[in-house]
DNA sequence: TAAATTTGTGCAATCGTTCCCGACAACGTT
DNA sequence: AACGTTGTCGGGAACGATTGCACAAATTTA
């Protein structure tokens, strides 16, 4: 059906070798002017591609790299993948993406499907239903290259790239104080994700500065991070069943933040009015929604460009490389509904 | 640095050959059960993973579908690509995703870079700046699978799947001029697209069936499909300009829908009071924006899962397919604002 | 002029896997 | 006893490309 024209075809039609074909594609400087000429015009003319596969197999690489997310319909990591295309694209690097859906299951099938020398390195940001990383840990001591971004996991000593998650929810929260709310809950996903735990502690730093105490009651956490919308419904009403209901909420992931919104708008709960709202999110539209959001934005496109950087310096490093870093950006605090 | 486990490895250390033991794995009926234990054990024990590399290479196909379409960051592709993940997944391909960011020679470049014996075939939705699909039809010639959905090219003759454009826009139409309107404008995207041809035919159909007339002046393309704000700003500054300003505008587009709201906010024109606005999206956040917006929903999941079906049926199937059909799914009209 | 070097090309191995053949037992059938 | 089956297994050629080595012819050097 498809039948691919190889160096074989050239060196029958010209009466040459495989090796001669070979070099004189490369341009290599031991093969004849006149000869190099031939095969280059014949090549040409009957449209001759190198077959990657074979290339792959003979130079154990593939020249792609993995990379693992929750959801690409998700405006971090979209942005994110433009980053890492940007630099992969570059480099002569394919770039496979897979999503989790937020699922372990799939992350390990994902992982496992990627790796196998499919793929020359892995762009990890952890599900959030993430515990156990012995499937990342085993390929890892093997010798697969890996780089974390966004979610990462400690216990693999390689290279990270993350936000300033800390900063980022110190901001968003001492903005929520300094708006005068009191109360402030924080609805955050699974409390392993190093996100979690990041923002978390954000969130309490800013109150303690601010003379507020954490109460662990105003902290919820959705394992699904958002994915399913009675979950974070079910967290809210908790909150809203409190006593001393919370005022104001710092959400710490992108789609909480929406789903957040959501749920207000259907149980009709006026926001900011009755409920003031800060919250991670990247999305290109939050000015179109209402009520709006005062929103912490991730360098995303640069966390991604960075991240595949070190990946690919990780690759093509000559010795494996023992020092490892972790790169930390700065978010940006958009106010909205001040 | 990675020193994967062979067939070759398992031979040598149990005395065995290599045929023998890649029969034994594949549990060809004509190994011994106590060889074929005993392979399985010892593969089992070190971890043997079979190369998929040199399986392409020796099967000539790589087990992997490439997908072309302007940006996951889009609610409509995305979607569409988790209906792709999940045939294909289950049918064991890969699935290697390149965006063109509605450009021409990105695509060019993506689907070339795909193409090459790495993928399969090939699932294609055309970018907004794409007349000349000679890249495509080449590929297609030389017998590479390929099934359009979306944005099609009439051209080639392979499978098809789409929504129901011309329907589903003259519903969105008919919705406005059922709620008032008389003079209903349309902002879409380039006017080579399948798509838009569709939806300004279903436009301009529920004008006639109404009594209104179509006005050329009311008909405005952004070639860039909304991805730049400042092409959208000035297309509709130009209806603003006119003598009879429209009262209401049909958008053909996911991102111009949204770029329209945001054009709207920006000039303080209030929505729906000074213009109403009805468009194609499938965002799922839609129901939070302020001013809302009635929607055209595609079936983008449906059609990412017939598409996908559609194309693996053509990669394995035994004699060539001369036999194309293109299969039309219908939308969904969101009445919000009404 | 003979030896040494350069130039241009081919042979064959390699990457990991499958699969067509053929080898060679052990067994059953006339 | 001679032959055909059947069950197990190994050898080796593919798949497409690269590359170290060998080797002839052409050229330069001693």
């Amino acid at each position: 059906m498809f039948e691919p024209v190889t160096i074989k075809d050239i060196a029958k039609a010209l009466g040459l070798s495989t090796s001669t074909v070979s070099r004189a594609l490369r341009d290599t400087h031991e093969i004849s002017p006149a000869t190099k000429k031939m095969v280059l015009d014949y090549a040409k003319e009957i449209g001759y591609q190198p077959n990657p596969i074979a290339l792959s197999l003979k130079e154990r690489r593939s020249k792609s790299i993995g990379v693992v997310v929750s959801e690409v319909a998700n405006s971090y990591f979209s942005q994110a993948i433009n980053g890492i295309e940007s630099i992969a694209y570059d480099r002569g690097y394919h770039v496979i993406i897979s999503q989790t859906h937020e699922s372990y299951d799939r992350e390990v099938v994902n992982v496992q499907h990627l790796a196998s020398r499919s793929v020359d390195g892995l762009l990890v940001s952890l599900s959030s239903q993430t515990n156990d990383i012995s499937h990342l840990k085993q390929l890892h001591d093997k010798g697969l290259p890996m780089v974390f971004f966004d979610r990462v996991a400690e216990e693999i000593n390689t290279h990270k790239v993350i936000a300033n998650n800390e900063k980022g929810a110190y901001e968003a929260t001492a903005h929520l104080i300094r708006s005068g709310y009191k109360r402030i809950a924080h609805l955050t996903s699974s409390s392993q994700l190093s996100i979690s735990i990041e923002r978390l502690s954000g969130y309490e730093a800013a109150l303690n500065d601010h003379g507020l105490t954490v109460n662990a009651d105003y902290i919820k956490h959705c394992p699904h991070g958002g994915m399913i919308y009675e979950e974070t419904e079910s967290k809210i009403k908790e909150l809203l069943a409190l006593d001393e209901k919370p005022d104001a909420i710092f959400v710490a992931g992108d789609r909480l933040s929406t789903g957040c919104l959501s749920v207000f708008k259907n149980l009709s709960i006026s926001v900011p009015g009755d409920m003031a709202i800060a919250g991670f999110s990247n999305s290109d539209v939050l000015d179109l929604f209402n009520p709006s959001l005062t929103s912490v934005r991730q360098p995303a496109f640069e966390i991604g460009k960075l991240a595949t950087q070190m990946l690919i310096q990780l690759i093509e490093a000559k010795y494996p490389v023992e020092e490892f870093e972790k790169k930390v950006l700065d978010t940006e605090l958009f106010v909205r509904n001040a």
